[in-house]
DNA sequence: TCTGGGGTCCTAGGACCC
DNA sequence: TCTGGGGTCCTAGGACCC
């Protein structure tokens, strides 16, 4: 058996643990730049605010409801994340972290557990051990502990947010409840077309011809039927290494010159080139783009990007940031408005792997050099050691008005209590 | 005025090889 | 008039996820 254990509204419910205050009303958490809505408590959902809204759009809905809005605070939300994740692992050796809130367990050789009991244990502990709440679906297989994940999350009381789909019955009854567009795996596109010929359930989608289903959805699409029959075609996914890395923002005003976005891809570059560094890989080529605003229909558009393959593998940052500024020169065009950019990362190599290249080399001397940058940030916060091609001045901000505190990993931030 | 960011996988088609 | 057969590799684009 599979479960799936995913946290209720995980930013939202990340910011009430430390206000507590706010148990029991609407919550929102925005994107970078506060741009829009990215996670929303059950009371700012049944308010009416979409995921994705646009802040600047709903501010009066905002008011209205008294909804608390907070700026993403991506530091608080991993380091609990950690946590919940830490837990968890406890209750199975095998364990795939699916994404920032949800991770698979494989249950094998609990033949003789009550799974409900056990189930119902892991969600106390995490409550009490961080104050977020999680729902927990059990099943045969991944797609299916997603199904029963979200029974378990729609009924929290009647099942005490865990729910095991273990037998024919429930599967069918689960599959003919579930809406097709909300099946894991079937997106807006797909949910289109079966739409169309009359596939409203997941039960219905079941149904379906093999060959049907591998050649308008692939041999994803495939799997993943297989998957909600009952069969397992789909095991716990080894923690792999990144195949790309990106660094990407929009920005808070337009830009107009190539002295601001140059500085900011260098910044990218080295952002990009630490997190590299982190997981130990070299990149072999690298991608810049940049967009003007895609909203504002009035500005002439330009969007661009540009792949370059490196002549030897490298995470330093100053060869990306070197590299990635010369591909910017390439594409920069005067007379545009630019919004957003990004370098993106590619090719990646394990770093032990080193290549000698009959004409040029990495520089053997950035190695140390970064080992001794990443070392001094660690210790005296990020960004206090910069290229001088990156914002020295710190001239550049995000929008960030709702900002809570760093309130788990940084010192200055702990909650005071008074008794 | 203001509209996020970071990933994955699959397929078709082109370029190339012998 | 007639123009093979079997591959590999790479990339862009489209779908999906959170």
């Amino acid at each position: 058996m599979f479960a799936l254990i995913d946290c209720n509204n995980f930013y939202a419910s990340c910011e009430r643990v430390f206000r507590p205050d706010l148990n029991g009303k609407a919550v929102v958490v925005l994107s970078n730049n506060d741009g829009c809505v990215i996670a929303r408590s059950n009371e700012a959902k049944a308010a009416g605010i979409p995921m994705g809204a646009p802040a600047f759009e709903y501010e009066q809905k905002f008011k209205q409801h008294h909804v608390q809005v907070f700026s993403a605070n991506f530091a608080l939300y991993g380091d609990m994340s950690n946590r919940v994740m830490s837990i968890l692992s406890d209750y199975s050796p095998d364990m795939e972290i699916y994404s920032i809130d949800e991770a698979f367990l494989k249950l094998k050789g609990f033949d003789f557990f009550n799974l409900q009991d056990y189930a119902e244990e892991m969600r106390y502990k995490v409550t009490k051990w961080t104050g977020i709440p999680i729902s927990i679906g059990i099943a045969p297989t991944k797609a299916l502990s997603k199904v029963a994940n979200r029974i378990a999350k729609k009924f929290p009381k009647e099942t005490k947010s865990a729910y095991i789909i273990d037998n024919e019955e429930k599967r069918i009854k689960a599959l003919k409840w579930l809406k097709i567009e909300d099946v894991w795996g079937i997106g807006r596109q797909h949910s289109k077309r079966l739409n169309t010929i009359g596939v409203k359930t997941a039960f219905d989608f079941t149904q379906l011809e093999d060959n049907w289903v591998r050649q308008h959805l692939t041999v994803v699409g495939l799997r993943l039927k297989h998957n909600l029959q009952g069969i397992p075609t789909l095991g716990l996914e080894e923690i792999q290494s990144k195949k790309n890395i990106a660094t990407t923002r929009s920005f808070e005003t337009n830009y107009t010159t190539y002295d601001q976005l140059r500085e900011r891809i260098a910044t990218f570059a080295v952002s990009c080139a630490e997190k590299l560094r982190k997981q130990q890989s070299c990149c072999n080529s690298l991608m810049v783009f940049i967009h003007t605003n895609r909203y504002r229909k009035d500005l002439p558009q330009y969007n661009i990007n540009i792949v370059i393959n490196l002549p030897f593998p490298t995470n330093s940052s100053i060869e990306l940031a070197n590299f990635a500024t010369q591909a910017l020169t390439k594409i920069f065009k005067q007379g545009f408005y630019y919004k957003r950019a990004g370098v993106i990362v590619q090719g990646l190599i394990p770093e032990t792997i080193l290549q000698q290249n009959l004409f040029e080399n990495a520089d053997e001397r950035h190695r140390p050099l970064m080992k001794a940058i990443d070392k001094m940030n660690l210790l005296y916060g990020q960004q206090k050691i910069r290229l001088a091609s990156q914002d020295t001045k710190r001239v550049w901000k995000m929008k960030q008005e709702k900002l809570s505190p760093r309130y788990t990993t940084h010192l200055a931030d702990i909650i005071t209590i008074y008794v």
